[in-house]
This record gives C-alpha cells, sequence and structure tokens, in this order.
DNA sequence: ATGAAAGCGCTAACAT
DNA sequence: ATGTTAGCGCTTTCAT
C-alpha cells in the first residue's frame, strides 16, 4: 500500500508538501507548478489512494451522516434511502446505513455502530432512543447530530407524519362513495400512530370502524384477508397500513371472489412507484420521503457546523389522499 | 469525546491495560479481576466508544466490505442488498453501499471511494471494471478481494447469471400455451446478456421473435406497451427485462383493452416477491440473490484470508420459469 | 500482572 | 516555496 511518505521520498519533499499538492492547496500554500506535476505523477503511479481512516483520525471527522432503518425490503424505504444517499452526496458527504430488521435493540447496536464509526450525525427512523437511554443522554451530553424520524423523544429535532388529513380525505372520499363501514389493517407498533388517526377520522364523519391486525409477512396479510372477505359483517372498505400489503390484501379479496372496489373499496398508505400500475390502480394516503429526508440531511448539516443540537426543532409532514382507482 | 487515554489516567493505569480490558484480552494477558472491573466501569462512567478510524488505522483493516450497485429502486436489488446487509454482518463484517445510477463512471468513483474507506473487500454490481481499466490493474497488483457480479472480466472472480435454462423454459412454455410470436422488452444495455438468450430460444424453439426497445423510467415502458398494443403484427407474448416494468406493461396492456395472458401471455424477469400477488399473478424467470450474495460473500472472506485473488474463479447462478398466470 | 514505546497514514501549526 | 514537529486514538511488541 502506498503513503504519503512513499510519495514524498519519491519525489524528494516532505509528506506536507505531498499532502498539500494532493488536496489542492497549491495556490494557498504557494508550491512550484513543477513539484505539483511531479507529486501527482508520481502519485499515479505508485497508485496511490489516501487512507480514510487516516485522513479522518487526523481530521477529527468523517465527513458522513448514518441512516439507521428498519430494512429496504419495503419499497417506500428502499425509495426513501436510494433518495437519501443521492442527497447524502450532494452535500459532500457519505450515507452509511444500518438495516435492524425492526428490533428495538438493534436498534440502539446499530446506533453504537455508527458513533463508533465516528459519523458526523444520525437519522433514525426508529423509536428506540428514548429519554431513558444511554444513547439518548449522550445525544444530549455530546450535542451530537442527531434527527428521530418517528416520534416525539424529549427535545430531540424531530420529524413526524403527520397522518391525519390523509387519513380525513381517505375516509371522506369512501364515505362520498357510499361505504358505511371500513377496517383498518395492520400491525403492531408500527400501527402506533396511524391506527389512532383512522379512528378519529372514522369517528369524525361517522363511519363505522373496525380493525383487523395482521403481522408484516404477505402471507399474514394474506390470511387477514380472507378472515376479512368471509365476515359476516364484512367492511365495505378496508385501510391499509402500507402500499405493499394493500397489494396482497386485495390479491386475497379477488382470491374470494370479491371485487375492488365495488365489493371492498381499497386505500393504501405511503404511495409506493408500482401502486399506480397495478390493476386496478391503488388509491393510497400519499406522504413525501423526499421531504422528510431533505430536512433531515439539513439539520444534520446545520448542528455539525453550529456544534449543537437544535433542540426542539420539530417538522410535521403532511399526508394527502391520491385517488386512483382501487377506492 | 473520551478516549482510552481518558479511562487509563482516571483508573491509573496505561492504555495498554485498557486496550487489552476492553477487547476482553483480560485472560489471555493476565489483568487482575479489579483492574478490569474498574476499568469497565470507567469506560461506562465516562461514555467511552472507541474510535472505528484509529482502530482500523492501528490494524490495518475496516472488517467491512463494499457493494456497489446501481440502486436501490428495484426491488430485486433492494432485496438483494437487504440480504447482502444481514449475510455481511453474519460474517462480522459491516456493509458499505455505494449507489451509482447506472452511470459506468460513477461505478469506477465509487470503487475508488470505497478502497479510499479501507474495505476489505469490494462486490461490484457493474460491468465498469474491464482490463483496461487502472481498478483493474490495482486489484491484480495489491491481490485486492474482488468480486465481479454481471460480465466476466479478465480472469476477475465472477459471479455470472445464466439467463438460458430460465429462458428456454419460458418460449416453451409459452409455445405450449399456443403463441406464434413473441417480443422482447428491455432497455439496453442491461439487455445485453439476456436478449442474446431470448433469440437463441426463440429460435431452439422456432418462436417468432421480436424487439422493444424502452427506457428504465416505468413511462417509458408504458409508451413502448401502447406501441406493443397497437402493433399491426402484435405478438401474442411479450418478455420483459424487469418485473417492475412486467407490472407496467400489463397495465400499458390493459388500458388499451388487451387481457393478460388471454390476448397478450406476460413474462417478468427476476421474481420479486410482489409479483405473485398482483393481478394476474405474474409468470416470471426466476433467479436467486441469495446464491449470489453468499457466494460472493464467501469468495470475499476467503480472498482476505488468503491475501490473494481466487483468480478464475467463476459461478454461473441458474434461472428457472416460475409459471403464475400472466403466461 | 502491567508499562513503555513505537507506529499506523495523515493533517496542521509553526518554522525557515 | 518547502521543512519540522507534534499529534489524532488505538494496537502491539517487548520489557519488567
Amino acid at each position: 500500500m502506498t503513503t504519503l511518505n512513499d510519495i514524498a521520498k519519491h519525489v524528494g519533499v516532505t509528506t506536507t508538501t505531498v499532502s498539500w499538492v494532493l488536496n489542492n492547496r497549491q495556490k494557498e500554500k504557494r508550491i512550484s507548478p513543477s513539484t505539483c506535476q511531479r507529486v501527482r505523477q508520481a502519485a499515479q503511479d505508485l497508485d496511490y489512494r489516501p487512507s480514510f481512516s487516516a485522513q479522518s483520525l487526523a481530521k477529527g471527522k468523517t465527513s458522513s451522516f448514518g441512516l439507521v432503518c428498519g430494512g429496504l425490503a419495503y419499497p417506500f424505504f428502499a425509495e426513501m434511502i436510494d433518495f437519501a444517499m443521492h442527497e447524502t452526496r450532494q452535500r459532500n458527504h457519505h450515507l452509511l446505513l444500518a438495516a435492524t430488521g425492526w428490533k428495538l435493540e438493534a436498534e440502539l447496536e446499530a446506533f453504537e455502530m455508527l458513533l463508533t464509526r465516528g459519523v458526523d450525525g444520525i437519522m433514525m427512523y426508529s423509536n428506540a432512543v428514548t429519554p431513558q437511554t444511554d444513547q439518548y443522554r449522550y445525544i444530549h451530553r455530546q450535542q451530537f447530530p442527531t434527527v428521530i424520524l418517528g416520534q416525539k423523544s424529549g427535545d430531540l429535532p424531530l420529524i413526524q407524519t403527520d397522518f391525519m388529513p390523509g387519513m380525513m380525505q381517505a375516509v371522506e372520499h369512501l364515505k362520498k362513495r357510499g361505504c358505511r363501514s371500513v377496517g383498518y389493517v395492520g400491525h403492531w407498533p408500527a400501527s402506533r400512530e396511524k391506527f389512532p388517526c383512522f379512528e378519529q377520522a372514522c369517528q369524525y364523519h361517522g363511519m363505522q370502524a373496525s380493525k383487523w391486525p395482521c403481522q408484516t409477512p404477505h402471507e399474514s396479510v394474506l390470511a387477514t384477508s380472507r378472515e376479512f372477505a368471509h365476515h359476516r359483517n364484512r367492511p365495505d372498505a378496508a385501510i391499509i397500513i402500507a402500499d405493499n400489503s394493500a397489494i396482497v390484501f386485495m390479491q386475497g379479496l379477488f382470491q374470494e371472489g370479491l371485487r375492488v372496489p365495488d365489493d371492498v373499496a381499497v386505500i393504501g398508505s405511503d404511495d409506493i412507484s408500482i401502486g399506480q400500475y397495478i390493476n386496478p390502480p391503488l388509491t393510497t394516503i400519499a406522504r413525501s420521503s423526499e421531504m422528510i429526508v431533505t430536512q433531515a440531511l439539513d439539520w444534520l448539516v446545520e448542528m455539525t457546523q453550529q456544534k449543537k443540537l437544535l433542540l426542539g426543532a420539530e417538522l410535521c409532514v403532511p399526508t394527502r389522499l391520491v385517488v386512483r382507482q382501487s377506492a
């Protein structure tokens, strides 16, 4: 492995000079063009690659941010992370990803791992960092740039999704279609925020509400859809926790001989890109992952610059109904 | 930020001792239990976190692998990466991701970035590293652990997908269904490997073949599907480069009043998990991302241990037809 | 059972 | 226009 020193010896200067040249400080430091030339040539010839570890150790920063999230298997997250990687790069940083399989303990471990790796800030798509945790205290003590993407946790910078407007529009829309009763299909604890909005919206619009719990895996959603289809008091609409699950749910309905939206109107959540191309195109409660990511990164950058937390910062990203043909 | 030294002073020992304790070398190095105890306590009290940069600089390795790929937006990749992250962790490594937007130049840059960050090995889901490139030479000179996921590049360790068996089965299946003519829908250069298999399979089975180029974005696929639908010599089947695009293609067909599979039989590629839940469930040419990832990681581990490339290593992952209802 | 010292590759303040 | 020097936080060999 080639080091700055190797180049320095090869050219007959010191590592300092080499460092300056390779970091394009030649103007500022007044290095002669010929030296520059020779240094660059040597770097090329010797196959030089800078060492990130050494650089960040010396500089005390890594120019990278961390993102902890459950996983990439759900398209909404995949799309969000894809966007986050681009945006991070725009800000001259690298994104370190930690997928946790939605386990609280794994989320805290991921946080530790990212700290250890010296990231300059962390986005937590998780509710694991509560005021009771070591991590929460660390963030405060060190004023370590952190943004929570989820539920309020003390005074940490927070980006929340406001499911209320989308949910209200959804229920209202179902009402207008003539629906009398609607079921909420989803898993817990992921429904902690969504379900109360659902209940409230139903109450407001005088819609009969019911709850259809299921697990995350597709098979579980399918099972729930069958149960739903055969229930003697089958609702005439369903609002499903995620677009992916909504697609599966509709398939279950079809298999039981029901038609969407005529027998059951179906509304998904998140607006994943494939949703508009399935059959029938999926009506859904949309939210903008772009807004979430953009704001989170901006705050991270700001906090790293000011070297302090934006205590109490809060953004609430609205949702809205996108009407297609499934409801 | 707390360092080993801070702990050492606090406890009244040297950094060496602290290092040993915190790395659980107390047996081997015969550290007294009481010292251990005090060191650990201090680490806890002082909120100590090891510095990855310092550790890897001192040890000369990072315990991480890199994966460069086009992006996460396509579910097959998202699922593959999700799996890769888990498997990497199983092997006590971390996965550094670099998404390139499928641009050759970006792929080489990503490779450089990962080298700089000192990863212990790289998986390239890319054909950017040809024998003409600097990177290819570097890999050989340094015997740097690399696995190419794509097309043969000199004697670098290679994992390829063999599209032939799946394609043969697909065309045979269409034939049995009574199809006479089939169109290939896809974008280039991603079709470089698939399309020749398609042509060969059609020739073998005496099926009339045609080519329907499109771009990656959904809208472009939709446009192609309309063109396809209205063509005076419309094929009675279509094989599409990716499941995602197949879903969009079917939607386009529906919009033009055609039925799948009766008017046009549709076969996708890759077998993404949502495929079986759409309407009609998607017949597809499946391949195993698990096999690819598992083998790539095993080779990487082996190469890092032996400190040399597995020159000429090759694995060819087979494809197979999964028949559902779209064809 | 523990310490001293060198070094990993790079940066940056201060010379000259 | 370039060199000297002192770290950054950690591991490791060799002493004691």
